[in-house]
DNA sequence: CGGGATGTTGATGTGAATCAACGCGGGTGG
DNA sequence: CCACCCGCGTTGATTCACATCAACATCCCG
């Protein structure tokens, strides 16, 4: 009955006992669990089943010919791995488990059949899909134009709003299970150069970073060194 | 009954007559010009109508508040402004005219109607929708990870790639109407280095850009240096 | 036939990458 | 249970890709 995929859209639509219901049986069968660093699905698979992450924190990422990694997104328990499963495309990138993750393993015919009995089901995925979407336009810009302190300010403060909708925030404090070399492949950086901008984070008394958990000692602070403007993920 | 959205979708899913007649009713109504460097909609507006682009380039963009512009995609003929309207999102960022746009602007009822007749059209909508965003992971991955001249040629065949879809590319030469100052938004870089870049592609024999029309003169070559993989946009 | 936007090139500056060294911790195998 | 070791975090020295600053050429439009 609990499940982060419902708390996120119940922020944003009206579900009915009977959506959650539905919604929350997509989530109940086929309970995987994957290992930290392990591949969910692999670059260039044509993916049966999507998936939905229950715990733990996944990426999308892209491995260039030489090695390079660019994390494109990162997956937190609520989201949805792959939006587009029941549209039996071709992926264009990897998913892979940050840490040990439990995910829930959905047919297209169970997606089909609940958006046909409920079909606020298919409004939920449009939304997911449009913030996404949002998600992504957010970090071009950041890996576009903002300097380095402002990327790492934002993406903390867009991971705490991100993990409060879905009650994984303890006030100022969330989990950041992910290493330095993680953050440096989402922000476009190097993880030597994380750990510079991470310490100034930590001596301007913005954030500190123990235990991989984070605590935000000034938002307002943070949101403003990190240009932070919290309406993209407010799709409602 | 030539109509650039409808030509790229053929090329994902099978349209009935019934279904591009329908697709090209929606494209005839309310045509409306936009004056190069005008907004089709402003940052943090709340779109009624959605915008199908029928000749000129878009793009959408982020201001920062301190004058940064990070362009975050680009819109070429046959794509859609506000694959979000009839969801009635308010959006994150703004639409704005790279060059004199001729837009048709559509209604969510007439969206609402179309779907309801053909149901096509919702699969049309949900292509375009994960089209954009396999483009948008292209591009974090792009300026996160890329050289400046890997960037530049990965956008080149990008944009070859979409504009031969919508019938626009005349062989190798393609039409190019953005400054060096708009590519530099969007590729996340300054003016001065994109033209360096670019005499460097040039002299390296893989393009010429020449009165706005880039010429590509080895597109392999140009794929090579732009580590530049196609399935990314062949969402079929 | 101006004049402002755009393109081009050079000189110089700098934010972040690279290279390198070392401490630490947690997992693993002997 | 301990020794090892590998990945991670941290810090300093150096390098480099790209930004900034500046000047001038060119194009296009009115």
């Amino acid at each position: 009955m609990d499940n982060p995929f419902v708390r996120k859209m119940e922020r944003h639509v009206r579900l009915g006992p009977e959506d959650r219901a539905t919604l929350d049986g997509l989530a109940r069968q086929h309970v995987r669990h994957v290992a930290a660093r392990q591949d969910i699905e692999g670059q260039h698979s044509n993916p049966y089943h999507a998936h939905l992450i229950l715990d733990g924190w996944a990426c999308r990422y892209k491995q260039l010919p030489d090695g390079r990694r660019a994390i494109v997104a990162l997956l937190l328990p609520g989201d949805l791995c792959d939006p587009f499963a029941f549209r039996r495309v071709r992926i264009d990138h990897a998913i892979g488990a940050l840490t040990p993750v439990t995910v829930a393993r959905i047919t297209p015919d169970q997606i089909g059949d609940a958006i046909r009995d409920r079909p606020m089901v298919e409004e939920c995925l449009w939304r997911e899909l449009l913030a996404t979407t949002a998600i992504h336009r957010e970090w071009i810009a950041s890996v576009g134009r903002r300097s380095a302190i402002e990327r790492l300010a934002h993406l903390f403060c867009e991971l705490h709003l991100r993990l409060s909708r879905v009650g994984l925030a303890d006030g100022a404090t969330v989990p950041m299970p992910v290493t330095q070399p993680d953050l440096a492949d989402a922000l476009g950086q190097t993880s030597v150069h994380i750990n510079r901008t991470l310490k100034e984070l930590r001596t301007s008394g913005l954030v500190t970073l123990r235990g991989r958990l984070l605590t935000i000692r000034d938002l307002d602070g943070l949101m403003e060194r990190g240009l932070f403007d919290p309406t993209y993920l407010q799709l409602a």
